[in-house]
DNA sequence: AACTATTAATAACC
DNA sequence: TGGTTATTAATAGTT
């Protein structure tokens, strides 16, 4: 149909493949609106031409994803399974190493017990040991710390109280001395004191952890 | 084209929608494959009619599922994602909580126990210390069941050993008796004694559970 | 399912 | 791309 005959191969004139792609696009979309309104069909077309570009119709009563649907169900084929059954094999792949995990959770809580015999209990047993022994040690460690923490403060108070018992020894005989002296400097020393008195712990860098 | 013009409209006899669908039909999937043919084109058509039946097309060198791909990528639509993105929540959930239960078990195993600190710990000891006493008590309840079994086994060997003596005694007064009396019956006797030894276990139902 | 008068699609051209 | 037209292809109505 047109001004001669033509075979169906492909059309070697790039500029002339171009023009009847576009033309029986247009016609092919056509004809498939024309079906789906004369004889109540339901139609779905897509196009992608040899430069990448796409065109689609599909009837207006329906939607791509139902016309799929319907087609996997009536013809059994596969299409977008490839990836829904990757998905799938993944779920179930987790779910049962989750039905593992939980009964091993269950057994190692004493759960379930009562399923197992006596050489299934016995490494259950020594994980719960070992598990019991690794908890203990975090626990004995920070039991240290805080013994060793206590320690440090402990030292440090005595070093201080000693510092400032001192001081307060060299401040009396001070006292004594500058009442009687400047007895009339009284307010500018009474800013001054403080200084004297800071002290530094010992151990500054001793943190809560 | 045709004996007369019709209108793009919905064929109201049904037999003449029928045939008309079943013609066009045949005509959209020729004019699908031409335009693949001539143009270099990819396309998929699929055609259902009212009544169910479906007809598809894809061009030769692809496939629906990667037209569907293509379809996606191009238009940025969602087709069958609504399922797929369900799968994929799905997924995350059971990830998420095979996660948890993964810490969970490798806090009992004394694994990460470095993380944690000493509130964090005390649950975790006490989980560990249940565990180990629903372990050990089964295992005490074995041991019992054990020990129960041995003394069972016990009892009934003194008792079959007590039969076995005293019919050992009562055969031995026969054989003399019987030895005077039918020393010709020798082989005959023979062959029947086993069965006088033959002693059924007190405990007929104990098993090895 | 086959036929055919008629319309619709389109190849070549602009 | 879009329009024109000669020609072929599709098909509506019929058998």
């Amino acid at each position: 149909m047109g001004r001669g005959k033509i075979e169906i191969r492909r059309i070697e004139n790039s500029t002339n493949r171009q023009v009847t792609f576009s033309k029986r696009r247009n016609g092919l979309v056509k004809k498939a609106r024309e079906i789906s309104v004369l004889c109540e069909a339901q139609v779905s077309v897509l196009i992608s031409s040899s430069s990448g570009k796409m065109s689609d119709f599909c009837s207006p009563n329906t939607s791509f994803s139902r016309m799929l649907e319907r087609y996997q169900q009536n013809c059994g084929k596969k299409l977008w399974d490839a990836k829904h059954e990757n998905l799938s094999a993944q779920i179930d792949r987790i779910k049962k190493e989750n039905d593992n995990m939980q009964i091993e959770l269950r057994h190692l809580k004493g759960e379930d017990v009562n399923t197992l015999n006596p050489k299934e209990l016995i490494p259950i047993e020594e994980a719960l040991e070992n598990g019991l022994n690794g908890v203990r040690h975090k626990q004995m460690e920070f039991l240290n710390m805080l013994k060793k923490k206590e320690r440090l403060l402990d030292e440090d108070n005595k070093r201080l109280n000693y510092i400032l018992h001192h001081q307060q020894l060299a401040m009396e005989g001070n006292m004594r001395e500058m009442d009687i002296i400047h007895r009339q400097n009284d307010r500018e020393f009474a800013t001054q004191m403080p200084m004297v008195f800071r002290v530094q712990p010992i151990q500054p860098n001793l943190q809560d952890n």
